[in-house]
DNA sequence: AAAAAAGTTATCTTTTGTGATAACTGGTAT
DNA sequence: ATACCAGTTATCACAAAAGATAACTTTTTT
């Protein structure tokens, strides 16, 4: 079970992500960072802080409490 | 606007522990971590991770979900 | 009023998330 | 085949979160 959170929130955005259309790239982009990080924090290989999560949350147009409902 | 994010969940935590009348030294204590941190996070002054908020989510006894409700 | 408990703030070290670069794989056009 | 796009992974430097201690204020209890 260990970094199960981690796993399940970056789940969430790629579901969102893909629901929007939009590529890893572009989100990146969106989010002024670099794909590679992108793809570790979907991957769930990151601890993320509130500060990410609200960036890509604002890039997905989505609130915050989306990246919680699984 | 800056840091409203951290803020406001800090004031989640910081509701849902008074409302199980828990002391903010005790919930640090069921997080082991010291009361100075707790401190600091309910106040909003730490940029928290995803492993940070689940331990606490844990020791109140609430699902991550319920910080993000305001 | 004194003592105890609860909470705050500043500061320090250690640990780790972020941001960046580069090398790589797999797929898909050209 | 080869260029191109999307995504992955390893690795690095740097900023900042976590963890801890101590001194302090505020609140509550006796």
């Amino acid at each position: 079970m260990k970094n199960s959170l981690q796993i399940e929130v970056g789940k969430r955005i790629q579901k969102i992500r893909i629901e929007k259309n939009i590529s890893q790239q572009d989100l990146a982009a969106k989010c002024n960072f670099e794909k590679s990080n992108m793809s570790r924090l979907e991957a769930g290989r990151s601890n993320a802080t509130l500060s990410t999560l609200e960036i890509v949350c604002k890039a997905l147009g989505v609130n915050i409490v989306e990246l919680f409902k699984f």
